[in-house]
DNA sequence: GATAAACTGTTTACTAGAATAACAATATGG
DNA sequence: CCATATTGTTATTCTAGTAAACAGTTTATC
């Protein structure tokens, strides 16, 4: 049924709405926020600081020394071979190393190295800083309460 | 300053995390659920059903008949040269037509045809379905709240 | 113990989404 | 009139990501 909705009016030749569709949609919402959230993160983190997901891979290496890159790509939700190109990236950089595993020839365990270490505390400042400038207007509460809404969608993960 | 949280802890040679940096991320929080509701909304649409793009260019098409094309790449926070390609095949699609306005021979107001309000009705009532359906665990206000702080965060936009 | 099945990291090829820069046609403001 | 701006468009480039295939290795099954 292509019924009009409550919030929409039709005049002679132009047409008002109060609300259009699309702002009743999540999906809709999500994306435009997590678009600023993205921008803004990148402009924070500079032209030759971490891509999003550079950062969440080194995060996850620093909390989870010794992961491998499935059980890594796993947690990101990524293909393994997606993930080649960001350890790459770090493995370059010099901020972790990729490892033997002895009784499993192979994986390749990632380690952080003190320098990876130090670089991610530091992006995490930038990042925390970034977040909380950009969400001045979100008390406290407010932020936990979107996180956990945010929970709530991911419960479909994995 | 690298110092651990209080969420932190180290055992020998294992590392214990309660609750992973990147959990405490809005940006994080917000990519994830994105990732699963674009998904789910693809999966919804079917093989040759709307993007999710082309769904809320058609949305807003079908409720601003006669907008332009660069009022609509406004609207969505795109460039026009990335809109043409949607409007291309919105209007190969027979969904709606490109029309010259008397006054202006720049311009050409995107105007629905009844098919285009009738593909939209549907896919509308498809995307609520799918939303409905994905978010069934949380409840209206729920849904109302998260929009509400999502809003916040789009306060950024323009 | 042999053989099938599964897993790991990797490369290659491909797709979608989006930005940027340039352009011709047209409109607007001094 | 002339400079400036706007509109729709094309071409180019970039990023993020998937999918399929592969060699090396491990695990499971008979």
């Amino acid at each position: 049924m292509a019924s009009l909705r409550k919030t929409e009016r039709q005049t002679d030749d132009e047409t008002l709405v109060e609300t259009p569709d699309l702002e009743e949609f999540i999906g809709y919402n999500l994306k435009r926020a997590y678009v600023i959230v993205q921008a803004d993160f990148r402009r924070a983190l500079g032209e030759d600081g971490f891509a999003p997901r550079v950062f969440s891979a080194l995060s996850l290496v620093v909390q989870y020394p010794n992961v491998t890159q499935s059980g890594l790509a796993r947690m990101l939700g990524i293909e393994r071979s997606g993930l080649v190109a960001i350890v790459d990236e770090l493995e370059r950089r010099g901020l972790l190393k990729r490892t033997h595993v002895p009784g499993d020839r192979r994986v390749q365990a990632l380690v952080p190295t003190d320098k990876g270490a130090k670089a991610y505390a530091e992006a995490r400042a930038a990042v925390r800083a970034h977040e909380d400038a950009l969400l001045a207007n979100l008390s406290g509460d407010e932020k936990a309460t979107l996180i956990g809404l945010l929970a709530k969608i991911r419960a479909h993960e994995g």
